[in-house]
DNA sequence: ACAAAAGTGTTTGTGGTACACCCATGC
DNA sequence: GCATGGGTGTACCACAAACACTTTTGT
């Protein structure tokens, strides 16, 4: 180790954001449209350097606003995925990216602004081929949330202060790809302490027909004990 | 975005090993002593810049390799844990640092090198204070472990590539700091496909007394499914 | 009346827990 | 024989999957 700040070639550290959210009934990325080379014009997932007082997490915020003009990030969850450093992953120079999963409720349109052409939310499915290696940090971050619903209590992130249970499960079914039984999921998540809050008195219709629905509130727990278990990955009926 | 690579203050990569390993019974993690400052004759996990040619995982090996001397690196399981990037977390400039993971069976001995004074097995609980902010690294490294064990096959990269499910156990009840019930131990694994394989008619004399136990290789599944949940964490009786 | 969505009840089976018990080896 | 550690069997309990059924709303 030397003490040269400038004896090596440099690096430079950024950030990209995989930002998820689900709208009518399907996965949901935030996208933008590069605006300068390398890659101008292919879509990419917001993000940018980490300026030199800043920690990841705070530059991580700051890019997201700046790039989609998102101004209401109060129910963002922001949770570090992995850091990409593959030394040709950028063509310029040695860049070193701290890759971050986000989750949003109640996705708001966003705007487009300072590096980025455009921003989008685009369906998982048709989300790529993206710019430099996104696509892998897309598809890394719709596993790692795929894994955290099963034992943290996450997929309240992906709903609004106050929710249904049924737009609850719509979150661990969009993310999974799966159905799921309604009263045994019902069952499963008011079993769990701290998992959400009834709001008292509080109902509200969902699809315009059919019952009022409770509406809840996330809890303080952050783990699931025992966890919500997706349906057999493989081809075992567990 | 700008492509002047010396345009900002530049920022330094490094790579920081919590190494943990199981000996007499009791979790050790793998320490150096600091030969220069800043945290001169600290100890302090192992670690150090990234090359401009490497990746951070290539990083990792090597440093390991160089600060501690261990030439068998075969049975090493490295695991991405997160970045740490505060400012202020290195006096000296400003450094992020790319975290990992590692275990190693059978720990063999260190012998020190490079910038490291001395290299040495530390048993878990009297391993701080550590300089920077490696005793946060390695609280979350333990942490991590813990919860991988859970989930994951990862309990035969603590063993060596024939073990019993003896020592397979240990592995669980050492990292967890619990006690496990043998047979219902030994049900679990088995019944799990792909975790353990059995060498066949191989058996080994483990304390000295007792019947000889059957030998079992790592298997090809990655995963667990369903997970071995440990004894409840909270009050619960789970 | 009918459809749609929320919420309740019940049955059935699997899996985990907590044991008691048998086997093989060293001393 | 006895201590020690490996391995098997079993009874009980809890939980979860599956599905029938009731309730409340809009059209």
């Amino acid at each position: 180790m030397d003490y040269d700040k400038y004896a090596h070639e440099p690096f430079a550290v950024t950030v990209d954001l995989a930002v998820l959210t689900i709208a009518e009934g399907a996965l949901h990325a935030l996208l933008v449209e590069r605006g300068q080379e390398p890659y101008a014009g292919h879509w990419a997932l917001p993000g940018g350097f980490v300026h030199p007082d800043e920690s990841a997490e705070t530059a991580a915020r700051r890019e997201l606003a700046e790039e989609t003009g998102l101004s209401d990030l109060s129910g963002l969850h922001l949770e570090q995925l992995r850091t990409y450093s593959e030394p040709d992953r950028d063509p310029r120079m040695r860049v070193v990216s701290v890759a971050f999963a986000a989750l949003l409720p109640d996705p708001p349109e966003p705007h487009g602004g300072s590096d980025a052409a455009e921003a989008r939310w685009v369906p998982y499915d048709k989300a790529g081929p993206l710019a430099f290696d996104h696509d892998r940090i897309l598809a890394d971050a719709h596993e790692r949330v795929g894994a955290r619903l099963e034992y943290t209590c996450l997929a309240t992130a992906f709903c609004p202060s106050e929710f249904t249970l049924g737009e609850l499960q719509q979150v661990y079914e969009t993310v999974w790809g799966t159905t799921l039984d309604r009263p045994n999921f019902r069952r499963k998540v008011l079993a769990t302490p701290g998992f959400v809050e009834a709001v008292p008195g509080a109902a509200r219709l969902t699809g315009g027909r059919g019952k009022p629905a409770a509406l809840y509130r996330a809890g303080p727990a952050a783990t699931l004990h025992p966890p919500l278990l997706r349906p057999s990955p493989e081809g075992r009926p567990a």
